[in-house]
DNA sequence: TAGATTGTTAATCGATTAACAATC
DNA sequence: TAGATTGTTAATCGATTAACAATC
């Protein structure tokens, strides 16, 4: 994917979380926010917000703020969270049924129809309303309701071939949660979540932390040394 | 978490993707491999791998290339892979019990040792051969098996609590899986993976893809047209 | 020697932040 | 009017990329 797209990618990823404030506000009676305020939601300068806001219009006003309706409105827009998605996942194994039940994706317009899987102990069980059925009726499913969106939660050495059936079904954007680089033709959006290599980085940090407090450790317990030498010192 | 970290944090999250291609090209059998080869499979330039890789030391040979039993060897070191890490999940909900299980977590080194939870229904429950206890217990075990890390996957409504209950009980580390902005003291380490942010932005894209294609099938349908009034035209 | 490939320097790119006139 | 807050410009920061001497 060449991303022709208007706003920076960064910017792009915060928008969600000013969208959440948004929605307090709104629950909270709150008829305007700052620029400040949301920027404390989602852990950035106000300068910032102000600036990924920019990309999508003039929203505020100065002096008063932007109203919570009307930006809530906006960002919901641009973002097309009111637009129903229809997505599949293929990998009915833990993480798969786990994604297919998630609460969190259907506010946000998505709607997982199915889940796709090769085991026969698990083709013709249900997650919540929906069907488990053998990767073979894939294409067939997603060509006939139009499904927009694929979700790779297949063990690792299948996610490739379950990336390209999905493509050649038509499929045009795949999150994929394997962890394994995908490769898909241009046209294709693919974002993934590589939970083991951010858990190789949060390792990075266990260790280091390890390694400073033992340092610390080492640093009171010669202080503590002092503290007794000084006791002793002072003879009593 | 204020970051002294010596690697840029975008260098650092590409670490383990050239690991995994090391350790694929180890089992290839394959001694030497180019920060050509690494970048194919990180999706980078080889420049940036060298760039990478020098944050570490001199690793490579010029004209010959990485070692690839050295280089995993490095790695392997610098990110603390081979290090015990011990976790607990607190959520015992479809996405709790499926990191539990998740088979990618343990050549990292992670060891889940326990789920917790408040529903009665789940509490005694077993994933796996990992067991699922009340929240109440939580501060005792953590503290008694000196738990580093915790991983949140409970509802948005309880995520801070259980991060302060986690920050009480000594927890260094915490990933969260909630979609909420936690906050926790400045020494501790907090990453999360917000799924339905992550969604908003594909929301996004999917979004823009159905505009381009509806705009695709307008002219499609205009050349149609064009096609049908030449043959008109042309009076056959 | 010729060819391959490193580590590093310098140039480029893009995002963040500070500052402030304009506006309410 | 005084105070608050916007949108935008310019400065800063940090990461990526290109280029190349050094090395094998």
């Amino acid at each position: 994917m060449s991303e022709r797209i208007g706003i920076p990618r960064p910017s792009l990823a915060r928008l969600p979380l000013y969208y959440r404030r948004l929605l307090l506000a709104i629950e909270e009676g709150e008829e305007v926010i700052s620029s400040n305020d949301l920027g404390i939601a989602a852990g950035v300068p106000a300068a910032q917000v102000r600036k990924d806001l920019s990309h999508l219009g003039e929203l505020g006003r100065a002096g008063i703020g932007y109203d919570t309706q009307g930006l809530a409105a906006t960002l919901q827009d641009f973002l097309g969270l009111a637009n129903d998605k229809d997505a599949v996942v293929v990998g009915a194994g833990n993480l798969g049924r786990a994604l297919a039940a998630y609460p969190g994706f259907e506010r946000y317009g998505l709607r997982i129809i199915a889940l796709f899987d090769n085991d026969p102990a698990k083709i013709g069980t249900t997650v919540g309303d929906k069907q488990v059925f053998p990767v073979h009726k894939l294409g067939n499913l997603v060509q006939r309701l139009n499904v927009q969106m694929g979700i790779i939660t297949v063990p690792v050495d299948q996610a490739q071939d379950i990336a390209d059936l999905m493509v050649a079904s038509g499929i045009e954007v795949i999150w994929n949660f394997s962890p394994r680089r995908l490769h898909v033709p241009p046209h294709i959006l693919l974002e993934s979540e590589d939970l083991a290599a951010r858990l190789a980085t949060l390792s990075y940090h266990i260790t280091r932390q390890r390694l400073s407090e033992q340092m610390r450790n080492r640093v009171e317990s010669s202080a503590q040394e002092e503290v007794m030498d000084e006791g002793e010192s002072l003879g009593n």
